[in-house]
DNA sequence: CGGTCGCGGACAGGTCGTGTCCGCGATCGG
DNA sequence: CCGATCGCGGACACGACCTGTCCGCGACCG
């Protein structure tokens, strides 16, 4: 019966739709008797997803948490937003989740009618691609492609531009993609270096035309995240910064967030901030947009980088209309 | 045939997450001759989702984009990341998908099995929350909930800190969430002065037991963004400002994004950047981090503005270790 | 040229969905 | 306190539909 499941699903679109459905406007809007509306929510429930009801007047049918997540029925808008929203969340490269945000956005990029992909093309050019410098930014399609030859195992090809700008061509079984320490990777096996490689995605760019299938050989690690971070050695920055902060404990809690570092107190007004490298130009974004007095502790680089922005600053400064340039 | 429909939502699922499946695969996985499977396809073509197969040796299934956008069935690390991203985008406020964002945020959070909740909370600390003020950054929470009883018609209670700080209990009928200028409105009736209210969001605290449900009456205009727009009279920050920014035209494109305002050439070596007010802080994050020489040429507000984050930038230097203070 | 795969017709058996009718219990409002 | 409303579920009969099996066709690859 073709037509029950097609009535489930509409069924379970409409239960997500709104909160409270009672039965007898689930019928009607179904199409069919309340008796069977009945007997479709008996179906749903046995497919785990469970669907409170309340009876009296005023009752209703409510779709629940279950175990497991039920089909998510998304109309236009919504789908462009969740789309929106994966790509921002990709791009960024957000640590713990930016694998699944690219899985998630290859799924649902790959049935995407068409006329809803323009809508998030244009769309994508708002989403804030903050703390990424032009250079290092990866192509949220670049990355989806990517996840896409992971997946099916298919050969891939492209253009890798070097660490010294040279381009080569190669053609590598692609593995998995990780991202670590806000960077994407790509981790493949080169058959024709007969060796695993690393690429970074963002110096990537795919050329079409796929190759067949290959057969997954066992990956160069268990964990392979820790086997890219081992790999790209982030020598160059892998140090801590610590940052006195001169207010509260609270406030800055209120600011900074987990993922900036951890914070201690130091006192009644002012509070330490230890914060991975990776991080610090957030910390500077932060510090200044939110006006915190600071104090750099620790890395001279970063004294060296606060003087280069504020020297910026000033520059711009004095070039601007009618600055006295007056110092603090 | 409840067996049916739930082997179709299997197969949906199946078809989502490799790209690539054979009818002897296929059949195999769900436990029914190729036949069937042959037949579970054609039923899922005729509900409107395409299935492109390809014959011949190595052919096979693959989900197409159609008319409209099939169930989604993610795994549990697809949801949280969807969910995330959500997050993200709705409390950023971006102008044009926030109140899908919210919207499918509420439809996946109803639905989102408890354990994977606590990993989305988890991980909503390392989304970036940049750019908020602690003050008027909005609790993703309090919005979903805000959009639930707007989509349900439910009476909504709630605290609300007014513009001076005091706060007050209310007892509205909630209509529409808004998303204006980076910043998000409710649009309610109050019964209590019998009159359309509008209130910012990062100033309700809900106070759960909901009302009843009441019947919506005609909201007090068309355009509900503009209608909240003209009303909130952005007043204070409603000019334009104009930067120079000392490098070329694409350099600059390249960086700054659409959403920020209008890139124009001027000569070879700089362009004016046009950019609404709201996103100038925006502009001075991007100028710092990327490094352009820059001059402000038409807010003097700006300019102060630079001055401040100049100055407090030279405080902290003062105080760092061994700075030797120079200027450029 | 043969193997493999997708496609679809035909048929038989039986399962399962549907509407109808019914009584039960919970809840809310008068 | 009673009645209306709603969710719940058993019983029954009709009929539709789903499944497996068997078959031949066409396409594609090696």
């Amino acid at each position: 019966m073709l037509e029950t499941s097609a009535r489930l699903l509409r069924l379970l679109s409409l239960l997500q739709a709104h909160r409270d459905w009672s039965g007898p406007e689930l019928a009607e809007r179904l199409g069919v008797t309340p008796r069977t509306v009945r007997r479709d929510v008996d179906r749903l429930r046995e497919l785990g997803y469970p669907v409170n009801a309340t009876p009296g007047t005023g009752g209703g049918y409510q779709l629940g948490a279950g175990a497991e997540l039920p089909p998510l029925l998304l109309d236009d808008e919504e789908a462009v937003a969740v789309a929106v929203g994966l790509r921002a969340a990709a791009g960024q490269g957000v640590e713990g989740i930016g694998e699944s945000s690219v899985r998630a956005l290859a799924k649902l990029e790959q049935v995407l009618p068409k006329r809803l992909r323009r809508r998030v093309g244009a769309l994508n050019a708002y989403t804030v691609p903050m703390l990424r410098t032009p250079r290092d930014r990866v192509d949220p399609a670049v990355l989806t492609e990517l996840a896409n030859a992971c997946r099916d195992a298919e050969r891939l090809r492209f253009a890798y531009r070097d660490h010294g700008g040279a381009t080569t061509r190669r053609t590598v079984e692609p593995h998995r993609l990780v991202c670590s320490e806000r960077r994407w990777y790509l981790v493949a096996w080169d058959p024709d270096r007969a060796g695993w490689r690393t690429f970074r995605a963002d110096r990537i760019t795919p050329t079409p035309p796929h190759g067949p299938r290959f057969t997954p050989r066992e990956p160069p690690a268990e964990d392979l995240a820790a086997y890219v971070a081992k790999g790209v050695s982030t020598a160059a920055y892998a140090t801590e910064a610590t940052i006195r902060l001169h207010v509260p404990l609270a406030e800055a809690a209120a600011a900074v967030g987990a993922a900036d570092g951890t914070l201690t107190a130091e006192g009644e007004r002012s509070c330490l901030l230890r914060t991975g490298a990776h991080s610090l130009d957030l910390m500077v974004v932060h510090v200044s947009m939110i006006g915190f007095e600071f104090e750099v502790l620790d890395p001279p680089e970063l004294v060296d980088r606060v003087r280069a922005l504020r020297d910026l600053l000033s520059r711009g400064l004095d070039r601007s209309a009618g600055a006295p340039a007056a110092d603090s």
